[in-house]
DNA sequence: CGGCAGGTGCGGA
DNA sequence: TCCGCACCTGCC
């Protein structure tokens, strides 16, 4: 199916409609789950009212919760889908992250067309479990194709039960996930925000994520992540993570119409 | 040409 | 639990 998202309210009357692209085999039962799937996916019966209460009226960044105001963890994808892009974010810029999706994409993916817009469809675990991780470092993914291949197996095998993850307190989810080959604290902290939902305690803070917040909070260039973590959660509590978000999410939005000159030297593309 | 990038697994303290 | 190290590749 190819999906197009129509914003039809307003953020106190939100809404919106889907319009759904297919060649055949959508019925009646078909358009439920994919409204349940979608619901859950982009998390839209959050109720972030209590979040919305508690930042209203934070010192410090009240005017960073209010502009972002509805924003949750979400992402379109599968579980799988989702760690596949966990492993090619990893120890790389978003130039090279980019060159090695496209890469994959065009050589193991589907190629759709509807709506105007030809998009890739990713492959299937079994379909990639056909493929060898020769092949794949030929690509270009260097030692990320040991990764692509273990966890493909594992969701092929059915050990990896999206489902059930879903049901999971934070801190089994996050055992279970950081169980699987290729899947560390980072790679898991991105998946219990993103694919769960979970927004509860910070856990984890990668340094080029640490250098950036400390710039945000402390002032300075680089502040220990221990540190950081324990003033997050003891500031806000059971929203640590979703605070943290939102924060960082605005210094980005923020980058695209002023200059930061500290924020330029962080990152590279 | 070394250092490093939106980390992780592994072996050893 | 924590630490140091190797690891594909491409860009600076």
């Amino acid at each position: 199916m190819g999906l197009r998202v129509e914003n039809l309210g307003t953020s106190a009357r939100p809404s919106i409609r889907i319009v759904v692209f297919h060649d055949g085999g959508f019925e009646d039962g078909t358009k439920r789950e994919l409204r349940d799937e979608l619901a859950w996916r982009f998390h839209l019966d959050a109720d972030l009212r209590e979040f919305d209460r508690r930042m209203r009226v934070d010192a410090r960044f009240a005017p960073v919760f209010r502009r972002w105001r509805g924003m949750r963890g979400s992402n379109p994808y599968t579980l799988y889908e989702l760690m596949i892009v966990g492993a090619l974010l990893q120890n790389a810029t978003v130039r090279r992250t980019v060159q090695m999706t496209e890469a994959l994409l065009h050589a193991f993916g589907t190629q759709v067309r509807f709506d105007r817009r030809a998009l890739f469809a990713m492959w299937t675990p079994a379909e990639l479990c056909r493929v060898s991780e020769h092949q794949l470092r030929e690509l270009k993914v260097g030692y990320r194709a040991k990764m692509i291949k273990r966890l493909s197996a594992a969701f092929a095998a059915g050990e990896v039960d999206e489902f059930k993850l879903r049901a999971m307190d934070h801190e089994s989810a996050r055992r279970e996930l950081m169980a699987l080959y290729g899947v560390g604290p980072e790679t898991a902290r991105i998946l219990l925000g993103s694919a769960f939902h979970y927004h509860s305690m910070v856990r984890h803070i990668a340094p080029w994520e640490g250098k950036i917040y400390s710039r945000l909070f402390y002032n300075r260039r680089m502040v220990a992540e221990s540190r950081i973590r324990d003033d997050l959660n003891r500031r806000y509590g059971a929203y640590a993570s979703l605070a943290a978000s939102y924060i960082f999410e605005d210094v980005f939005w923020r980058r695209r119409h002023e200059h930061i000159a500290w924020l330029e030297k962080e990152i590279r593309l």
